[in-house]
Formats: C-alpha cells, structure tokens, sequence
DNA sequence: ACACGAGTGTAGCCAAGGCTACATTTCACG
DNA sequence: CGTGAAATGTAGCCTTGGCTACACTCGTGT
C-alpha cells in the first residue's frame, strides 16, 4: 500500500497529466474468466455434438465427430480421451462415443445456450449464416446473467 | 466427387430412421474459423492495452501489461515477442512497448469493437459488470457482418 | 471365408501460452 | 554517487490441442 489513499476506488491514472484519458483500473478477473471459458469450449463443442450424433443416427463415431469439427481423427481421439477424463463420456476402442449423465447434462445446457445466442443474434438484424457461425465462438463466453438477459429479451419480442 | 447426387444440399441423416431428429450438415469451417478467432484474440486483447497504457501514463511497461491481463511478467514479455514478430510492436530491452501503425489499427478496431459488444449488451438488460466481463471473450468472435447489425440496432435504438 | 478398405488407435512432433526460478538492468533515494 | 529494490529479461518446464505417419480392427462384399 502506499498511504492512505482519501479515494482508493479511483482509477490507475486519476492524477495522470492533464489531457490524458483516464486508464481504467485494471481488471485480471475479466481475462481470467475469459480464458477460464476458452478452456471449457472444447468440452461445450464436443459434448454437444455428440449428443446431436447420437439423437440422430444412434451413435457417435470419431471420424463423424471430427469431420463435424474440422478436425482430423486423432485430434478427436485425443478431446474423446479427455472428455472420459473429466467423466462427461464413455467409450471402448472402436465402439463409438456415449455421453454419461454429466455429459449430458452439459450437453443439454450447451445447445440451449447456442440456441439463445444465435436467436438474439437473428432478431438484431445479424444473417443467419453468420449469427450460426459467430454463435460458434460467442456462446461460450456468455455468463449465467448475460444469458437469462437474453431469454428475457426474446420473451419480451414475443 | 461422389456421383451425382440428386439432392446434394440435404442434411447428412435426411434418410435416417423415423423419429429421429435430422443431423445438421456438418459445418466445420465454423469451427475453424472460431479456432482461428481465438488465436487472434490474444493479438487483440495486449495492443488495445498497450495502447490505453500509453494514452493514458505515455508507456506500456511489461508488470503493468501482466497486471492488466493477470498474467506473470514472463507471460507477457513472450507475447510482446509475438507482436514484434507479427510487426505489431517494437520494443527494446528495458524500455517499454510501442505499437506500430499496424497494432494501432488493430488496437483502434478492437476497442471499437469492445465498446460495441458493451453498448448492445447493456441495451440488452445485461447488468454492466457482466457486459463487460463476457465482452471480453465475446469481441474476439463478433464478425463485420455481426458488428455491423450491432452498429444498426444501436443506431435505430438512438 | 477371407481380403481389403474404411474406421480407429497410437506414437511422436510442433506451437502457443501458461508457469517458476533465476539473472540482469534501471533508477530513485540516502 | 553508489546501492538495493523493482522492473525486466531469460531459461526451462508443463499442458493443450493441433498435425502426420503408421499400426491395427472390423465388417462388408465377393
């Protein structure tokens, strides 16, 4: 600390030179959670295609997994193994992937989130393809409050 | 090519089983393009800070690009080797960071890109501490075509 | 019934982006 | 004007998530 600052709430830069613009104080926290979010993606990402996979041809196989990702197959593999690590699938060498009940579960919250997103993104005016594809990147970045803002926007446009 | 196909733009399970529902085609530049989203966004996040630390105190020092960002020094001293390698930066040893015309242009299109993720986020009902949390991991995958709606609806809002 | 092609697994490489530990340089202050 | 604390640089490690190359299984079709 460095004395008693009368206004600690104040930003970084309060008594910077006349003529600059205030820096806002720094904020770790935001980064952090953000790169927290990033870290999640890929589980969001596979967990829910998987489920999609399942709901429609009654299996999930790496090579569809892959191709739906962009990835090449032992790049799927590789997520697959992890996704057992953190108990959120099941597999046995070539016999498909299935999702456990917290698979699920996070697969369940995963699509409705995109859904949301990407229907707030079409009712301000963005076009389809790109609400989808932006949707991709932006979902895993929208907080708990900034989603429930969502579903009450939606509801209040009918 | 795989013959020709009567109806190439049908959904991949289109012939499945009844009752189940159609798998989407599979979309993986999507996912590729979210993936390369990512891998800008760190480019993005150090000069739009390197440019407020230096209009706001005149230089960029490496601890206070770390604190900001909350990471350690060496983290950050990495990424600054980075910028200078993708000729967004110049620096040398020991006497802070500078952005060249490049990372300013970048710097100037991320902060404006920032502001607008806010701004609709806030127009949204999203509390302002949580707007600016996600608009941290949001901006990175907000493309033209989306920020450009954004722009209009904050317009047509007044 | 088996051979071969498609699907899957495995090994090992790479770059990115975190970290800790330690070395070096600056510069403000006594 | 010298010195010690703070700032910066450097080395080296780890994990993640890509990739290619190669080995193995499965099951389909003749």
């Amino acid at each position: 600390m460095i004395g008693q600052d009368p206004a600690p709430e104040l930003p970084v830069a309060a008594h910077a030179d006349r003529g600059r613009p205030a820096l806002p104080a720094p904020r770790p926290d935001r980064h952090e959670r953000a790169r927290h979010a990033q870290a999640q993606a890929l589980l969001e990402d596979y967990t829910e295609l998987i489920d999609d996979l399942i709901a429609a041809t009654g299996e999930a196989r790496i090579t569809d997994i892959a191709a739906h990702l962009g990835v090449t197959h032992p790049t799927a593999t590789k997520a697959v193994a992890r996704l057992r690590r953190e108990g959120l699938a099941q597999s046995r060498p070539y016999r498909g992937v299935f999702l456990t009940d917290s698979g699920q579960r996070m697969a369940a919250r995963a699509r409705a989130r995109h859904r949301t997103v990407v229907d707030v993104l079409v009712a301000l005016g963005v076009p389809v393809e790109a609400a989808e594809s932006d949707a991709e990147g932006i979902e895993h970045h929208v907080s708990d409050s900034t989603l429930a803002a969502f579903a009450r926007f939606l509801d209040r446009r009918g």
